[in-house]
DNA sequence: CGACCTGCTGAATATAATTTATTAAAGAGC
DNA sequence: GCTCTTTAATAAATTATATTCAGCAGGTCG
């Protein structure tokens, strides 16, 4: 009578895709609340109402699980980034949209950003990934708009633009780490006004051609003599 | 006689000193070559000549471990960089120097900076570490030099200077990271160019203030003015 | 209705970090 | 020079998880 062992385990086959986004669901609350490490195989499985060795069924570990939760994210925002910026226009406007957008993201989903950063990215494989693809997608928004930015002649024609994409989202992430790290506060309209000033005050002008002393020198000397000029 | 038990085991009783450095000399290393992941305590253990449970003498963990081994390149890396920038004058040279000096050290030791960024940032409790400490010391070059453009007035008075320091050091992370991850090319004298280039222009004007067109028109409105009086 | 396929389970395995009981080096006291 | 004490260092045990796998049982098709 005591003997568990007859207890007939009740169990429930369901179709592939079901399991999978089951499965997905759960990853993605628990990396969200505890991150990478901290989650386990075990909690995800109870969360989704299975065992472990399901999870492996339908992922080959771990971190795939991880990759696919953050990829499905990744398409999310994409789409909904293209259909709002839609009904913005001039280049200003454009960037600082951009920009707000991406603080605004990291505001409302910290948790999904932090796993990126200090997951994903920097992996050795991380750009075989899909993620990657995806990252590139998204980063491509900053330059289109610098180019959009050329096109209309309000920025000068050769910029480092690898370099400007990578200030503006370096430059966020730095920004908001303490948020991120669940820390402090984040003022998303306050930051997003003053870099896009910072960005399209740099682009504006001839920011890449100072030299040492150059444009500055310039100025000075042009200031020296317009004020004698003026006298 | 083939009793291998009675080999008397040798064991050498270092000065804690001694122990420690040899322990984190070995730590460096593997953390370096490996990351802090693959890198095993049974390795390190083996290049310091000694068994695992002998780090864990001296050693909270694997984590401490690294934590005080980046503290103490943290501390050469500070050090030096005094050195260094008291050599350079005028505020655009020392802000050059500046992105250089983090660019280049990116160049040279990528894998303790990809730690850093990886293991060591965004863990709850970073803020309370002693490598945060160093981590504000080292940023902090970013904006005494944007103090000191102030002071010289060529800057604008009041720029968001936590942001554009974080444009600086999550820029040259971002920017970096094919490098950091191992692969592609990192070209530290263009990129420090640029980048100084960047800041300064979009410290210089009125960056915050959108002025399109800003320091560009009134160099243009300069020239002209020169132009008249040279006639 | 029965045989088969395969999703699912539950227990076993593997890998590393960490802990701990034991051993022995080095210095103090006689 | 010898023993005694202290404690550094060792080696084995423990723990915690991710991952694997042999077998059980829904569901389906003949």
């Amino acid at each position: 009578m005591p003997k568990t062992r007859t207890r007939t385990r009740q169990v429930s086959r369901l179709p592939r895709e079901q399991r999978l986004s089951d499965i997905m669901k759960a990853g993605r609350e628990i990396f969200s609340e505890k991150g990478f490490e901290a989650a386990s195989m075990a909690e995800i499985a109870d969360r989704a109402g299975i065992v472990e060795g399901t999870i492996y069924r339908i992922f080959k570990g771990k971190r795939e699980l991880l990759e696919k939760v953050v990829a499905q994210w990744y398409e999310e925002v994409l789409a909904d980034y293209d259909v709002q910026l839609a009904g913005v226009r001039g280049t200003w406007n454009r960037l600082r949209f951009m920009i707000w957008y991406h603080l605004q993201g990291i505001h409302d989903q910290p948790d999904l950003f932090a796993l990126v950063a200090q997951q994903l990215r920097g992996r050795p494989d991380y750009e075989e990934t899909e993620v990657y693809a995806l990252a590139r997608q998204y980063a491509s928004h900053a330059t289109d708009i610098i180019k959009e930015g050329i096109a209309a002649g309000e920025f000068r024609p050769d910029p480092p633009m690898q370099l400007v994409r990578d200030m503006i989202f370096g430059g966020t992430e730095h920004y908001a780490w303490r948020f991120l790290s669940g820390k402090g506060d984040l003022s998303v309209e306050e930051t997003a006004d003053q870099m896009a000033n910072l960005v399209y005050g740099g682009l504006a002008q001839g920011g890449d051609a100072p030299a040492p002393g150059g444009l500055e020198s310039v100025v000075q000397r042009l200031e020296a003599v317009a004020q004698k000029l003026e006298q």
